[in-house]
DNA sequence: GCAAATTAATGATTTATTCAAG
DNA sequence: CTTGAATAAATCATTAATTTGC
């Protein structure tokens, strides 16, 4: 299923290896015109799209991050556990045995005196206002927005054009112009108070409707 | 320095009023197009893009949670003293007298028997790819990726245009068509193998350079 | 009254968590 | 069980309220 009905972008191998190679290259979170490029050339090897690329990465780094949390933690607990049982140990052989069992431990797990006791183990009047999620304004102009972006490469603010999406943005491109939303005067009035009492969106604290 | 120089959205008080207004009728997680629709409509108050309003249900709602949380924890910490003095109280009078003070406070907190005792309480082999920030080629179409996007409203799933831009997204439109990246075929070579040997990113679990 | 200095709000990002497709 | 996608929580950073000393 992965050619065209598919819900969810999938990665062919070799996308997946220069993923992997840019990644182990040091990118981590890579730029707006970065991830233009690298979907640009990874769409030679299959369906791809910038958000997926951008997802690939925040996962990526993500995960990483965790698998090194997780294998510190382990390491931690076997130290810990390790000085346990060698404290253990060493309590119940000085109490066996002496000199000789003892200075024994002290060689193998670097006690520095050979008779130390002690050990530290520390740890928004309408309350029926609705919007059509049909759209029925002219979505060519209702969806373009003008945006500066941070260039953290050429560390130039650019503006760009953009538009919104469930959660996220996309560049339009666009060239170094002194742009605004408020240059764009709204385009026809919004219909915020229609008749109807149906509620869109209920939620509260719960996830919204899919 | 609300009107010009500003680096952050400050909402005007009609803005302000009309999100909140929205946000009591309950919209929480506005989708594209309602975003769209009250940017559109509320930037006739003053300038204000798409990302401003999403930030702002994002973070009232999130603001609305954390409120809540506190209020909870507070009364529920505010029960447990009056319970504990409740029950220190009702220890000493029993201590001091019998059945009518016992009896005084089984009536005022509650409790249930006059004498109860107990409580529960990537294929490359160049560590030194780059990526030129400025983006050398053609923009217009660089920038722009096809993308589906499932609207809530109308329960479908439509293939929007949309561009990248630092951690986000946004939507340029587009009607309904079959769409995908591969048909754009890659403009150009990319050009993954510079000579320079500098990297452009470094950052591991740090903050990215602004 | 008025700025400089602090603090409180809140806009914008980043990170962590969760969901669900494969 | 892995991992793409989405959402929520945490955090950072700037702006508006306040306070403070003169």
């Amino acid at each position: 299923m992965s050619p065209a009905g598919s819900s969810r972008w999938s990665p062919t191998t070799e996308q997946l290896m220069i993923l992997e190679e840019l990644y182990r290259s040091g990118i981590r979170t890579p730029s707006a015109s970065q991830i233009q490029q690298i979907t640009t050339h990874l769409s030679f090897y299959g369906r791809i799209e910038g958000k997926n690329v951008f997802y690939w990465f925040q996962n990526h780094k993500a995960r990483d991050r965790q698998k090194l949390r997780r294998k510190l933690t382990k390491q931690l607990q076997l130290q810990q556990q390790q000085q346990q049982q060698q404290f253990q140990l060493h309590h119940h052989c000085q109490q066996l045995n002496q000199d000789h069992i003892t200075n024994h431990f002290v060689g193998s797990f670097g006690y520095s005196t050979a008779r130390s006791t002690t050990h530290d183990f520390s740890f928004f009047n309408s309350p029926s206002l609705i919007f059509q999620g049909g759209a029925a304004n002219t979505p060519e102009q209702a969806l373009s927005c003008k945006w500066n972006v941070h260039n953290p490469q050429s560390n130039l603010v650019e503006n760009k054009e953009m538009a919104f999406c469930n959660y996220g943005w996309t560049l339009v491109d666009v060239d170094n112009q002194a742009s605004s939303c408020c240059t764009t005067r709204p385009l026809k009035t919004l219909d915020l108070f229609p008749l109807t009492t149906t509620r869109i969106n209920e939620d509260c604290t719960a996830t919204p409707p899919k």
